[in-house]
DNA sequence: ATGGGGTGTAGTCGACCACTCACTCTTTCT
DNA sequence: AGAAAGAGTGAGTGGTCGACTACACCCCAT
């Protein structure tokens, strides 16, 4: 009976890991400085103590936090790179580009990123794990697409520009300026 | 005499205008939560109470300075597309850019911008002044260069990559990715 | 020369923040 | 059975924040 899966305590990594997923919730709204660490475990169903077991600082968990955002983009840019393999570099971006929006109609996701770009301006250890983290999703987007330097700079430069329409909510105004800025982008 | 300049205290208007002036370089590095209302009361060179005197709330402060920034980038924009006036659309756009370019050359500007979008997520106040801040821009860019949507909207996105490479400090890592992002970016 | 209104500050206050520690309860090992 | 190891928390700590009040100062019109 030692694999038995019936345990009231979860174990710390396991813990770690649904802190990481419901703390996106807790960050997307008001950001590093906005959100404090009482807000993150009661997200996550622990005690604010418990949170300090599981990460050594504020900064810490936030990082965590980014670095796990850029694997689910980076896992949603793997299928739909998938999906469009052996067609042309500018098809293979479509389809990446169709998978970044279905990831992101969740819009906690795009608001970390958002939030995470604004906290590296004064925070190094913030600064370095968004660095390494558009590091690695540009390389990837270029290798795995194969387009050139012109298409991959226009898939980032729409992709901040998604960043810019979800945070100001410009689905909910209807006008000239909106349609302009937003077409062309999928919205699920 | 009664325009004589000489006077040791200011008009409550030209403090209120300096204060805008100074909070932006105060506001840059950590944002709307990130700042306390004694920075910015330091960076004006006046004590904290009276910033509330200035402003009701803090609130009210961010959004001021906020307008404030929209108001000059409106004003860069002008001088860029006067410059080329008479041009094809595209070399109106390009006259533009490169004004708004040396306009944030000031990193500070830009990264209220940032910071602007970001506190937009969770502060109404803050929406508010940033969707007008861009209807507005956006219909200027559109009006004055006579640039088809397309382009309008190219020229944002790039705004928006803008954004990114200052905030990460994209200048100081030398790597082929970066080299993608800011390409044919121009830098002052 | 003085009264009054605008300029500016010191001091304070309750709320809340990141972070700590002593402690309990649960699971596992022997 | 009992102890060691780990999960999880209640109750704080010192410090700081936004906001407000009460008061001093300066300038100009009268």
């Amino acid at each position: 009976m030692k694999t038995e899966r019936r345990r009231q305590l979860s174990t710390a990594e396991e813990r770690r890991e649904s802190v990481l997923r419901t703390a996106i919730g807790a960050f997307a709204g008001k950001g590093y400085f906005g959100t404090t660490t009482t807000e993150v475990a009661r997200a996550a169903g622990i005690s604010q103590a418990y949170v300090y077991r599981l990460f050594p600082t504020k900064e810490a968990l936030f990082t965590a936090v980014v670095e796990y955002c850029f694997h689910r983009v980076r896992a949603a840019l793997e299928e739909g790179a998938a999906r469009a393999t052996g067609s042309t570099p500018e098809a293979v971006l479509d389809s990446m580009g169709d998978a970044y929006a279905r990831l992101i109609s969740d819009n906690d996701l795009l608001l970390v990123q958002l939030h995470a770009q604004a906290a590296a301006v004064s925070e190094p250890a913030v600064r370095e794990a968004v660095r390494t983290g558009y590091a690695r999703t540009v390389e990837y987007v270029r290798g795995a697409s194969g387009a050139g330097e012109e298409d991959v700079q226009r898939f980032f430069a729409v992709g901040m520009l998604c960043h810019l329409l979800v945070s100001i909510d410009a689905e909910a105004v209807d006008a000239p300026w909106t349609r302009t800025l937003a077409k062309g982008i999928t919205r699920y």
